[in-house]
DNA sequence: ACCTAAATAAGAATTGTTCTTGATAAGGAT
DNA sequence: ATCCTTATCAAGAACAATTCTTATTTAGGT
């Protein structure tokens, strides 16, 4: 654990949003100035392989990383682009929900949900009875 | 509906894989040699958008198209690299499994499963075996 | 203090995809 | 049939995200 490690770890959890690496990267300048997206990168890959972060990808977009170690989806909101965590109902498995052949083994899934946030939700209905009344 | 399009949506129809753009390209060149692989991507997005065709995108690497319209998840093989189609159980949905926050609302959803397809988890067992022998 | 292995910084390179530009073609109006 | 409008196409440049390469720095063990 070094200190661009320790400084990219506490930025992570810092904030628990789902930041890129760039904003990692900015984020984690102010405490260490000279450190480099390469090294950022690095350092993210590391996090994830030892477990203490998990990698978040949103379709083509840049990947994004997440302290949230607990089993989770993801849900992306369409209009600003916020991430969330989604949280699995307790006893239950995707393979309540999808058919797996038999003899086929699967070690891990990534779920991700697109719509509408609660708040732009609520915005988009707002915006749709204002035009409705004019 | 043109030549190229026609031949994109095919090349996809005719061999019920996962092909990148790339394979989409190589194929559809017997066809029409002189395509550009820019023209299949703008042929394969139409496809999209016209809801003939679905991408599937695996983490980092290049996206891959689906002819097939059912709702379904996707299962990628580690060690084969394979692509594969996981149906929903009936009258079953993701809401049974994961919790969402009241007012949200999902549009659309993507699952991805990884690990060993039959074929290799077989071989990986083999392996195993024949490695226990000595 | 020295040696070795690992981590870092900087920038080049790579990959997959999208954009730009001018050429080409298809369909409708004259 | 010719012109006009619009959409599509081909080719390659441009782009964004990530990975790789190389030399430098650092940390820990002898």
């Amino acid at each position: 654990m070094t200190d661009q490690r320790r400084a990219v770890y506490d930025v992570l959890m810092g904030k628990r949003d789902h930041p890129t690496a760039v904003e990692v990267f900015t984020r984690v300048r102010d405490r260490v100035p000279s450190i480099s997206l390469a090294t950022v990168y690095n350092c993210l890959e590391t996090l994830t392989d030892c477990g203490l972060a998990k990698t978040v990808a949103d379709e083509r977009g840049p990947a994004r990383y997440c302290p949230n170690l607990e089993e989770h989806a993801h849900f992306f909101c369409e209009d600003c682009g916020g991430v969330s965590d989604i949280p699995l109902r307790s006893r239950k498995r995707p393979e309540d929900v999808w058919e797996f052949p038999a003899s086929l083994i699967v070690s891990t899934h990534e779920v991700a949900f697109r719509g509408k946030c609660p708040k732009c939700a609520a915005d988009a209905s707002a915006k749709a009875k204002a035009a409705k009344r004019n």
